[in-house]
DNA sequence: TTTAGTAACTTTTTT
DNA sequence: AGTTACTAAA
């Protein structure tokens, strides 16, 4: 097939891109420019005009929303929806834990290995760093985080430390290392770091999954670290064998830096690929011809690493608004106000609205104004249903079925409901179990643990892990399908035997203790779904351990349940990859966006990360369709006391006062102005656009 | 030893 | 505002 036929409904970039099948491919594609488009098509264009499997398919996205979505387009673009299932379109970190799953023995590690979240290592590396202090723990698991994606071990990390911080980030780094492998437990970026090492180190394994995954693709690009690239090019390259790969990115919109992501790699992998195929996709579909050049405005004061020019065949659109606001709650009941008078005049959908904000905790005062307004709203980004304190109280059980030297998930799971374990008691069995090098489960049967502690103590240690072993004979028993266990039955055991709704009405009041039963019961009725092979019954069946293993990915919240039209709220980094008709951008203010970090770091990395700000600034521009409007707060709530604010050198990096938009003075209305303007509003007709 | 209640300290972004 | 650290009772 000819490159010049352009595909039906797509312009010749993107036609050209989806076409192009006689190496690796890179797509560069400014926000708007439809490189979602170009993923779905070119997977549909392997399918169907190229005869490829659809089992050898992969498509990497960084989000499990991201990745679900897609499947959902692919689904509806193929004539044989069904072959959508049998591709493989994940997040990185759920394709190696895919890969780790088949090959665990190939990295030392158990078949029934547990992953390990954020919380958990936070409370290893404070026990090994011997401090409390959060910002500490914090400095060096990032610090570890950054040299395990960086492909560092702990003895390079230890040569190269500059100063005592960073060599004492490396001790730990070091025993943090050893400790994981104790458990048999795994962190979030051993995920991608174990299949790399495996691949380097084991041909015939190599070769098996280079077999397995004949294609890749690759979205946000731009945003993979080096261990990322690594695997990808593990994947692609191999001796008398053409790289097939595309992958999707815009520099532009690079803003993962800080947890190792180099934009650098979409260089590289011109110098890597020399016969790659650079594809720029230049036209916008999404927003109006306003919005963009105030996006372009901004991020033309950023160094450019590829030259590209976004244009747009919509109108002129409407002004982009600047308001700023007396505080923080002025902001929040503005912009709710806006919105409810908005919906109602302009007969919009609320799921036509977003909000977006720099941090997470900027969105709780929004929360309280949309409430107060009867405005329906879903939340994405932000902590999850998977990490909410009884929900994880459950998978620490499941991750001890699965798996009994996890030792974190012993300590939440002995403790909590609480059953006379307390802290002295654990201590004891952790210093006993330090000496053995055995699990802290281990060390409960062990000889000798008698005489440190009285029976009073040891009791009912050795009750707790007895129900385990039972609970456990039970999982792994093959239900009465043949294969599998019979998850659903183990689980309501579980809930059962511990008496967890007791022990909510227990510790909370009646409606916190209602709403968090609640919680637990879809959660578990979610996993039993899981365990059945999903939905439509056409999954592959899991039992407990894959169960356990997959939540521990789930940090972000599926669009399932979300009220299909209620007002977007987001961070901005969540909002990534998404757009809406008409978007609010909150809290524009020196010292949020851009966030102020250390004051005393080196001048260099300063600027980096004003520049990072600065992509996130349009990023967010870049999410409306329609309309835009900017605020900001003269004085803001923080850590107690009102803090006095000046506007983002964003906003006027916009130039909108060179004829591009109006900036709108502060309007604050009182409650009783606002319900006549309300009035007012809903009496006039709906304005033609 | 465990738990419950009160006083002080902090808020980037996510797989 | 929301969590953590410390102190007093059971």
């Amino acid at each position: 097939m000819s490159t010049n036929v352009p595909v039906f409904g797509l312009n010749l970039p993107q036609s050209q891109a989806v076409t192009y099948l006689d190496g690796p491919c890179l797509v560069l594609a400014g926000a708007g420019s439809g490189k979602t488009r170009v993923i779905t098509q070119k997977i549909a264009h392997l399918i169907e005009d190229r005869g490829y499997d659809p089992r050898t398919i992969a498509a990497l996205t960084f989000t499990n929303k991201a990745a679900l979505e897609m499947q959902e387009r692919i689904a509806k673009l193929l004539k044989q929806p069904k072959q959508a299932k049998q591709l493989t379109v994940s997040t990185f970190h759920s394709l190696g834990v895919k890969i780790l799953r088949q090959e665990a023995h190939g990295v030392g590690l158990k078949d029934r290995f547990s992953i390990m979240d954020a919380d958990d290592c936070g409370s290893l590396v404070q026990d090994m760093a011997l401090t409390t202090d959060k910002q500490v723990v914090r400095r060096i698991q990032t610090a570890i985080s950054l040299w395990k994606n960086g492909l560092v071990d702990p003895l390079a990390a230890l040569n190269q430390a500059k100063d005592e911080d960073e060599a004492q980030s490396a001790r730990v780094y070091a025993s943090y290392v050893a400790t994981l492998s104790a458990y048999q437990a795994v962190d979030f970026d051993d995920l991608i770091r174990l299949p790399v090492e495996l691949f380097r180190n084991n041909d015939p394994i190599r070769d098996k999954w280079q077999r397995r995954l004949r294609y890749l693709l690759m979205d946000e690009y731009q945003d993979t670290n080096t261990c990322q690239y690594e695997l990808v090019k593990l994947l692609v390259t191999g001796i008398g064998k053409k790289p097939m790969f595309t992958a999707v990115g815009d520099d532009d919109q690079a803003i993962y830096a800080w947890r190792g992501a180099s934009v650098e790699n979409l260089k590289t992998l011109q110098t890597d690929f020399p016969d790659l195929q650079v594809i720029k996709l230049e036209q916008n579909y999404r927003s109006t011809t306003r919005i963009l050049q105030a996006a372009n405005a901004v991020i033309g004061n950023n160094p450019k690493l590829f030259e590209k020019s976004l244009w747009s065949e919509h109108g002129l659109g409407e002004p982009i608004q600047v308001t700023s606001m007396p505080t923080d709650d002025a902001e929040a009941d503005q912009v709710a106000m806006l919105i409810s008078v908005d919906h109602f005049t302009r007969k919009n959908k609320w799921s036509d609205y977003a909000i977006l904000y720099r941090g997470n905790h900027q969105a709780r005062i929004i929360e309280q104004a949309l409430r107060k307004e009867r405005i329906p709203y879903t939340i994405s980004g932000g902590q999850s249903f998977f990490d909410k304190a009884e929900i994880k109280d459950i998978i620490s059980y499941l991750r001890l079925l699965a798996n009994t030297d996890d030792d974190p998930a012993f300590i939440r799971a002995v403790t909590t409901p609480r059953r006379g374990v307390g802290q002295s008691t654990m201590e004891t069995l952790g210093t006993f179990s330090g000496q053995w090098q055995c699990s802290l489960f281990e060390a409960v049967f062990k000889g000798g643990i008698e005489g440190l502690l009285p029976d009073r103590q040891l009791n009912p240690l050795r009750d707790f892990c007895n129900f385990i072993n039972n609970l456990e004979a039970r999982a792994s028993r093959p239900g009465p399908s043949g294969s599998g266990d019979n998850a659903a039955q183990v689980l309501d055991d579980l809930l059962e035997a511990i008496n967890y709704e007791n022990y909510l009405y227990d510790m909370f009041d009646e409606r916190a203790a209602q709403s968090k039963w609640q919680n637990v019961l879809e959660f578990v009725n979610w996993l039993k779904d899981r365990g059945r092979g999903g939905k439509d019954r056409d999954g592959e069946e899991k039992n407990v351990l894959e169960l356990t293993q997959m939540v521990a990915l789930m940090s972000m919240l599926e669009g399932q349940d979300e009220d299909p039209d209620a007002v977007r709220m987001s961070t901005l980094h969540a909002s990534k990859g998404l757009e809406y008709p008409h978007v609010f951008l909150v809290g524009c203010e020196e010292g949020i966006l851009p966030h102020k970090g250390d004051a005393d770091a080196p001048a260099e990395s300063i600027a980096a990360r004003v520049q990072e700000e600065r992509r996130l600034m349009y990023v967010g521009i870049t999410r409306a369709q329609r309309t835009l409007h900017i605020t900001w707060c003269k004085k803001r709530k923080r850590a107690g006391e009102q803090v006095h604010c000046d506007p983002s050198r964003f906003i006027k990096e916009m130039k909108l006062d060179e004829g591009t938009a109006v900036p709108l003075e502060s309007e604050v209305l009182t409650p009783k102005e606002r319900l006549a303007r309300m009035k007012e509003l809903l009496a006039t007709p709906k304005p033609t656009v």
